[in-house]
DNA sequence: CGATTTGGATTACATGCGTAATCCGTGGAT
DNA sequence: ATCCACGGATTACGCATGTAATCCAAATCG
């Protein structure tokens, strides 16, 4: 598995700010009162703390911020592919040293796969090894 | 991709004790001048920031230390296996709301895998589902 | 033997992170 | 007109992290 040509890096985003960008991403631009409503019930995370982890990532650039009327609307500013690209590859390098196999054996080995999930990644096999010999 | 009983969980390790204990996984039992040279070249650190890094990682039990003579020596204390199941967990559930296949078709589109890589990820596919059927 | 190096123990110190609380102003409820 | 809730701005605060420096004693070099 070799790195391409880098792409432009997105900001490095911690791990409670993922889960507000993971509602951002699914929901779109939203208000904070929408958030907090999204992630309550799964959390037990008070409206400040929402507001706060919005603010820092508004601060580095992950979320765009417009003011309508006399609230925010917050939007996803960075693609949620990249992000998860990022995330992936300092993964990897960090605990596998860079190589997927492993990684998926390992999990193969202490999870239980079904039969969908087993098919699932044959396929993207499948259209890796289409686009590899194109 | 289901989760099975909770294994004991590990300490958790910061990214750059992730560097340290990889050499000691690598290396098994090694005293801190064997680190320092296994890391010197590919890292900037100072001896001082190994041996740091090094307690730490004592400390939080993912070594065990053993005092030879004057100087200590130190072992891993927890399987890389275990350590390396309960990162791939946390990051799976963080970034991919804990689904392996999309985790694999992201970084098939975006990096190049090689006929090789292929073929050793259907193996483990195989392998798999070898074991589902048992 | 004196000087230097080296490792353990202790301490440092800025930054990030998780998790808010406080203060303040305004729009809405009464 | 009044009071309250809610959002933004500012501030908090302890712990983890990355990255060492200092202090001290023993081993080593000359």
């Amino acid at each position: 598995m070799a790195r391409r040509s880098p792409t432009p890096t997105a900001p490095k985003i911690s791990d409670a700010e993922w889960t507000v960008m993971n509602v951002f991403w699914q929901r779109g631009t939203s208000t904070l009162a929408e958030v907090v409503k999204d992630l309550e019930g799964r959390l037990h995370w008070k409206p400040r703390t929402v507001q706060s982890l919005i603010r820092r990532l508004a601060d580095k650039g992950a979320l765009a911020v417009e003011a309508v009327g006399r609230e925010f609307r917050y939007s996803p500013a960075v693609a949620q592919d990249q992000c998860q690209h990022e995330e992936s590859r300092s993964f990897l390098d960090r605990v596998f040293n860079g190589r997927l196999t492993p990684f998926v054996a390992g999990l193969m080995e202490r999870e239980d796969v079904s039969q969908d999930d087993l098919a699932a990644l044959r396929e993207v096999l499948n259209q890796a090894e289409k686009k590899l010999k194109k």
